[in-house]
DNA sequence: TAACGGAGCGCC
DNA sequence: AAAGGGCGCTCCGTTA
């Protein structure tokens, strides 16, 4: 049973399930939690502009399409990436009618401060374009695995608009101590903390003049200046040169990073009540992979860990998809070999023999298939992967090809990734067309890959939203990594349902397979102690 | 003054 | 000879 849902002003809005005509009722969230219990598929325009508002009344719902994802999923598999995906846009294709923009972004929103805000869509639009949207999956060319990348894309929505909701738990005073400590003080406005103003003076006194470490320019500069010319101002260059100013920058940089991303002022704007509330993008990287749009929770530096701490009596369970990609190939791929070493824990150990019995080596050779790397030993290992594991090398190159001669990959569940773009087509066919067909190479060689494994990572989550015990949350994931806020006493049930999850999740993709998934759960009162 | 690209680096 | 994929965020310094 579909039910399709439009909210309007007021906490109010329109239901209209399948075969019925739409309804207005006063009270939305009401009526949705009434029928809930018939566990409909809600279908909606927008998930981030429907759930918040249920969600703060206090009403979960267990699985919805939605319409703006799925479009995008569709646009992208017809060879139409980037066109305006809106229901209203996916409408107004459907009638011929004038495609609206999709509004987002910085400009656009601007715009819309002296532009009529277009009337949200209206149950009836929402059921039309749902129903187009179902036709268009029925003619690609798995539907079933297109049905399943739908609804673990519209289930990676549910959980992001919970996940937001929930935050994960971040302890303030923690977070302060460890600012203070690397830092120094909270500065009065416009101010380096004192720490990074010391380190600033020794970098200065070290190369006879003053300067923003902050500016690369001017660090080249500076090296300049004492005869020590460089390429690049990168730590890793940096750090090869021998001068008493080395020290102190590099820290500087270090330190400068952590004040400007994750200091107070980050603070003050992401954490509230013990909560880091990030702003998730769903499907926001082309593979598929969450993005955020501030916040910026997937680059929270590892130091910062020590500060999301569960709260008192409850656990945070930390489990993370070991070597996901390398398994994924393989699955993909049918390579029985590689297969039969990813039903290993350590996929990486189980390929050591054929490489000389060194396991980094195999690593490296899977990561350069992965990536497209053929730098040192690469060469040399890629060989080697070739003669042993012919079809998951084979998989990979194939992609790789379709990318050098511009035409489109896809993952496994059915995500395509964008076309080339007129420029590149124009570069291809130029002096420099070999290196720009490599870079696209790569692109679709890693593409491959990394959006099936996006995909595994939301269908682990969508399987795991529905098996927690209650009141146990998802709080917070990191591409191949998930976390659970629960009561201490749920540790082991919820780290037994990460395991089956991730189980359900495998077959749910490939099937039967021997490649296995281990995810690695642990219980731990603290982030920093899950590594 | 705002916008933008580049550099650099955090995460996977 | 060397050649790694994807992001977000902040700063700088230039340009519109």
């Amino acid at each position: 049973m579909n039910v399709a849902v439009a909210a309007g002003p007021g906490g109010g809005g329109v239901l209209r399930p399948d075969g019925q005509a739409a309804r207005a009722v006063a009270e939305l969230a009401g009526a949705v939690r009434e029928l809930e219990a018939g566990r409909p598929r809600w279908v909606w325009a927008d998930t981030r502009e429907v759930y918040p508002a249920l969600l703060a009344s206090g009403v979960r719902l267990t699985r919805c399409h939605d319409l703006t994802l799925t479009e995008g999923l569709l646009l992208g598999y017809e060879g139409r990436y980037g066109e305006p995906h809106s229901a209203r846009a996916a409408h107004a294709r459907l009638h011929g009618l004038p495609v609206p923009e999709d509004h987002h972004g910085p400009r656009a929103r601007q715009a819309t401060l002296f532009e009529e805000e277009p009337p949200p869509p209206d149950a009836d639009l929402v059921a039309e374009v749902h129903a187009d949207q179902l036709r268009r999956i029925e003619s690609v060319e798995d539907p079933g695995r297109f049905r399943l990348l739908v609804a673990a894309e519209s289930a990676g929505a549910l959980i992001a608009a919970e996940m937001g909701h929930e935050g994960m738990p971040w302890r303030e005073d923690v977070h302060d101590t460890l600012l203070t400590g690397l830092l120094g003080p909270r500065p009065v406005h416009g101010m380096r903390p004192a720490k990074l103003q010391a380190l600033a003076d020794q970098v200065a006194a070290a190369f006879g003049t003053p300067f923003n470490p902050d500016s690369p320019q001017q660090i080249v500069r500076a090296f300049k200046s004492v005869g020590l010319p460089v390429a690049s101002t990168r730590a890793h260059e940096i750090k090869k040169i021998d001068h008493p100013g080395v020290a102190p920058l590099l820290a500087y940089k270090e330190l400068a990073r952590i004040y400007s991303f994750h200091g107070w002022v980050w603070a003050d704007q992401w954490v509230r009540d013990h909560r880091f509330r990030p702003e998730y993008v769903v499907g926001g990287v082309v593979s598929g992979r969450w993005a955020t749009s501030g916040g910026g929770a997937l680059q929270i530096p590892k130091v910062m860990r020590k500060v999301v701490v569960a709260d008192e009596g409850w656990t945070l369970v930390v489990a993370d998809a070991a070597q996901l990609e390398p398994r994924v190939l393989a699955a993909m791929a049918g390579d029985g070999g590689l297969a039969r070493a990813a039903g290993q824990t350590d996929l990486y150990q189980a390929l050591a023999q054929p490489f000389g019995g060194e396991r980094d080596n195999a690593k490296l050779a899977m990561l350069s298939a992965m990536y497209g790397g053929t730098s040192g030993d690469a060469p040399k290992l890629l060989a080697v992967m070739r003669q042993r594991f012919p079809r998951a090398y084979q998989f990979v190159e194939d992609a790789a090809r379709s990318g050098e001669e511009g035409r489109l990959v896809r993952s496994w569940l059915g995500r395509t990734c964008p076309p080339p773009s007129a420029r590149w087509r124009e570069l291809v066919s130029g002096p420099e067309g070999s290196r720009a067909a490599r870079d696209r190479g790569r692109f679709t060689r890693n593409f491959v890959v990394q959006a099936t494994a996006a995909e595994w990572a939301l269908a682990l989550m969508a399987v795991l939203r529905g098996l927690l015990p209650a009141p146990a949350r998802l709080v917070f994931f990191q591409h191949d990594e998930v976390m659970v806020h629960c009561p201490a006493e749920l540790a082991e049930e919820v780290v037994a349902a990460v395991d089956r999850a991730a189980e359900e999740a495998t077959g749910l993709l490939f099937g039967p397979t021997p490649v296995r998934f281990p995810m690695q759960a642990l219980a731990v009162r603290c982030y920093a102690d899950a590594k």
